[in-house]
DNA sequence: TTGAAAGCGATACCAT
DNA sequence: ATGGTATCGCTTTCAA
């Protein structure tokens, strides 16, 4: 068992105290300690291969230097590759990222913040799940560093990063009302949160300024519990029924994965028989037989400001919030005609 | 700014020493301490909300209850599914995974250890990129438990839980052959790893096995480092020339996707211009026009295992190595007619 | 310029 | 059944 080096190791080895050490190895070249002890003390630690043991670092600054990423699940590929931006985004600060899945579960997410509270996670980053409210607002109670990312809540003063979810779905029903469709489905969550509710008004925005009307039964909500068969059923209502819409958007990735699949199923094509808008770019969209009009998020901007955000605000507790909207670019191709 | 509560607070408020506290809440009924007493600190800590500071445990004991994952790429769906996997399983034994992508890089490989390593994580799971056995070596003379995923090293004594990976491309081969192809491209990475060494293998020997040979033109790797490119050069090779081959076998996920991509570039159609046969079920190929034969890998399995063994590594680190080699299954579709 | 020693917040040995 | 205190490895104040 190769025997762990300690500061005490090199100490003993250089015939300096322990503090000595501490000060040539963690301080810059202002150490204070002679440029020939501080020689030769680096030559040993070098030598001894030494590492400091960063669990008592921690405990000594309060300080964990690690950041909690918590999202629905890091397998979607959604926040997968948020995650691989923040990790990179991180790792330049020297910030170590742990992760959690909350399934969009209120339980789940507590205990998940729970848990990495405990381990002295310096900050968070979260994709809220509905009713978690609290949660955030004991995080804010706590002083606990935290931002928001994809969703947040209007109510609560927090820093967050999101898109700007109502222009983003006004534009691209905008963009389905200009290729002649006035029957337009839409495919959102059955949910509370803030960036599912704009993105239905982002919709009805778009038609009733058209001068149109909208029709609540063109507007389906499906639950997170029962995905996939709640979206085949939805999708079959919209397209088989004595009024059938002619497009449909799909306010998530997830949802128009599924939904592109009942579609298949239903036999129609897009865009003859329906056309269609979706969320992100998903890699699984590249091999669909129509290119796909979608909604593109700027991914990088999201997790890079959420870590900038993080970090100053982990520095500078008391710095005012950062509440920061992007814009998305609606990719035009042919599933919307 | 809520004051961190303390043991010695809770001590404090109940009359009685930092010691007994302590045993009442990390000891279970057998504390030592009495009924009354147990009760009164255990209502006081609940009162106060006390959480204990897991670095400080962490310092004590010397174990962190954190473990690395290091993968290529957690963006890439095989390993981000994977990593939700060995999350769900750490949290069940109450650890924290913390994550890195390697990028196939040595260095960054390097790093990322030396960085989790100073972080004390109590083990690692890696997915090892090339190149990497001295890393690997190193970890096994400092006695840090970690257990290799998807690849590993033949040469060098260390848990492992991997796949079949000879008879996952020898049974994809054959059945190719038995669909009456003769001459089939497969479609590699150009790397010293020993699973992409066995993939190859196996896709030899099953033409050698029907007596047919085996045409080294017909064998492409392409490089990591240039993959796009890479990979439509090689599929034109193998499907744009005198002798085209009339399929085709991924050895990856990744090679895969751009593979088909290209095949569609190329306006040939899957299977009638070409056979194909795929690594993984990535999502991506759900909407693939042609259903796609694949080897399919136990995800669940690996990952679970890997959680398992590394936590007995941990827990008995004279334990002997576990070595796990799981079957793959080939799930015949139509695109390998 | 250097070092002794007091923490950081828990645990656990050894007394009592 | 309790509690005093050394300890985990490092940082930092204060003195020398």
């Amino acid at each position: 068992m190769a025997k762990k080096i300690l500061l005490k190791d090199i100490a003993k080895k250089a015939n300096v105290s322990v503090a000595t050490v501490s000060y040539v190895l963690s301080k810059g070249s202002d150490s204070g300690i002679s440029p020939k002890v501080s020689e030769k003390i680096k030559k040993i630690a070098k030598a001894l291969n030494y590492r400091p043991n960063q669990i008592a670092k921690s405990l000594q600054s309060g300080k964990s230097y690690t950041i909690g990423l918590i999202v629905a699940d890091i397998s979607n590929p959604f926040f997968a590759n948020i995650a691989r931006i923040i990790e990179d985004e991180a790792k330049k600060h020297n910030y170590t990222v742990v992760f959690g899945s909350s399934d969009e579960n209120e339980t789940k997410s507590s205990d998940l913040i729970t848990f990495l509270v405990n381990r002295q996670v310096d900050g968070f980053i979260i994709a809220p799940a509905e009713n978690t409210q609290e949660q955030i607002k004991s995080l804010k109670k706590q002083n606990i560093p935290f931002v928001l990312i994809d969703r947040y809540f209007p109510e609560i003063d927090t820093n967050y990063v999101a898109i700007n979810n109502h222009k983003a779905t006004f534009d691209a029903t905008k963009k389905l009302l200009a290729s002649g469709h006035n029957a337009i489905g839409l495919i959102a969550y059955e949910s509370e949160l803030h960036h599912m509710k704009e993105r239905i008004r982002g919709y009805r925005e778009a038609i009733e300024n058209k001068g149109l009307e909208t029709h609540d039964n063109y507007i389906k909500k499906v639950k997170f519990s029962n995905l996939v068969d709640d979206i085949n059923a939805k999708v079959d209502e919209l397209l088989i029924s004595e009024n059938p819409v002619s497009a449909i958007l799909y306010t998530t990735n997830t949802l128009a994965i599924h939904g592109l699949k009942r579609i298949d199923a239903l036999k129609l094509k897009v865009p003859k028989d329906v056309s269609v808008i979706v969320f992100d770019a998903a890699e699984a969209f590249d091999f669909y037989y129509c290119p796909l009009t979608y909604v593109k998020q700027p991914l990088m901007e999201i997790g890079k400001n959420a870590v900038t955000i993080l970090l100053d605000q982990i520095a500078n507790p008391n710095h005012e919030l950062s509440k920061m909207t992007l814009e998305t670019t609606l990719v035009n191709r042919e599933s919307s005609n």
